[in-house]
DNA sequence: CGATCAGTTGAGAATGGTCAAATTCGGTGG
DNA sequence: CCACCGAATTTGACCATTCTCAACTGATCG
């Protein structure tokens, strides 16, 4: 038995998947291919065929403005999608580029439709990872609308961690994170200058550190307090499983 | 022969619906309600098995904050689906409200995923439709994270002047537009006091006026540049049927 | 004619940005 | 092991944008 991938951990958090969609979503992941940091999985304005299933490592979404600043949309881990939608509207308004070494599986079009018309559970799971993503991009709007600096920032590094322990990365004390400050500033809205000095404020408050690739939880209490962070919305399936 | 709804008449921009497609929407759109402005159609963290079809008025959802802070996510217009997303994810995670006295069309989840499976024309219209609000609300995070106070505005606002146009309200000229700035400042994460003046600014200019409910475009092809304002990411139909 | 609500305006404060200059850190080659 | 390089981080000083508070105007409605 193979180990299980983060997207099975993903969906098996919440779905109670058999034998035979976990064999399917195993040939599904099955055509490894992996990418060197920085390199564009997905370019703006392309018509695509494929997406992937990301196994290993992180990427990101993002929108470049003409003026050379650039706002990340979402932030992907192992077990997330990427170009999903790109490829049910074949249409990709965003660049989507790996920020470690990254291992991917790439789907096609047609498999990933053949899968969901087939095997209905798998169907009904997508559709929840799809709305947790839609959720958490909403959540990023308020976080840029009505959340000051250092709120945002800790409201987003709580989601985080809590989408990674899901896929089994991480605990309560942390997670490794390869995120820059620049990058953490570009997902934020921020200038990293800005962002600096409220890490560092964290840091010497005893909440949380952020540093050397590291985050650590320092007082997930006062910190869940401080950003008023609720994980509902990335808890869904249990709401509509009641 | 029935007037095209709004809806109708954003499909049929890009989609060559045949006679039957068209007397099925009719059907589906038959079981009209009005609501009165400020009423809630969809409450927060409820399941619904209903979603409506806007078609007379202006709606939105937003999300309130502890502090009592709002952040709107999307402002929703005729022809716009609300509530589809929570309808098909079962758990709405925003509130809808009406903000002009509404007439809607409430339509059953099982009468829309009857349609979508059996009339595969319409269920790209509405994947379409879906991919363009992403769209918008991607666009909405680079506008909150990276554009300033009157770029942001600016970009909005041609915007909701392109949507408007594809249902066949307003002109080139402008819009009638029952936003107040309290709620033009909580769409675009602002104190209504700083959207005045950005306002007061840009009709010194000569740029565009926004009074008594009506916006004027007075200067289309300078508003253009100054918020780098490019439709490609509302005509991604357009770019996939080249 | 109040009453209410949206819009206006000013003054001062706060949050976050920009520029410039260290400093640290993880390699890499000698 | 050491010197060095480039990238990321850190810090300070100053500036700009945007917010908050408070007061005032103007329209609308019973």
């Amino acid at each position: 038995m193979i180990l299980p991938s983060p997207l099975m951990r993903k969906l098996s958090a919440r779905f109670a998947l058999s034998y035979l969609e976990i064999a399917m979503i195993e040939r599904l992941e099955k055509n490894h291919r992996t990418f060197a940091p920085g390199q564009q999985l997905i370019h703006e304005g392309q018509g695509h065929l494929s997406a992937f299933i990301l196994r290993k490592g992180w990427a990101f979404s993002s929108k470049i403005l003409p003026n050379g600043s650039r706002q990340i949309i979402e932030i992907q881990i192992p077990g997330d999608f990427l170009g999903l939608r790109s490829v049910l509207f074949n249409a990709s308004d965003h660049n989507i580029e790996a920020l470690t070494q990254i291992q991917a599986s790439e789907v096609l079009l047609s498999d990933v439709s053949e899968a969901l018309s087939q095997y209905p559970l798998f169907a009904a799971a997508i559709l929840w990872a799809a709305a947790r993503d839609e959720a958490m991009v909403v959540e990023h709007v308020v976080d840029l609308g009505r959340r000051s600096a250092e709120e945002r920032i800790v409201h987003f590094v709580l989601e985080l961690a809590a989408r990674l322990r899901l896929v089994g990365i991480g605990d309560d004390t942390g997670f490794d994170c390869p995120l820059t400050q620049q990058l953490l500033a570009d997902v934020m809205g921020l200038s990293s200058i800005h962002v600096n000095r409220i890490l560092r404020s964290l840091r010497e408050e005893g909440l949380l550190t952020f540093q050397k690739g590291r985050v650590s939880l320092d007082d997930s209490d006062r910190l869940k307090c401080l950003a008023s962070f609720d994980p509902a919305y990335l808890d869904q399936g249990k709401i509509s499983s009641r």
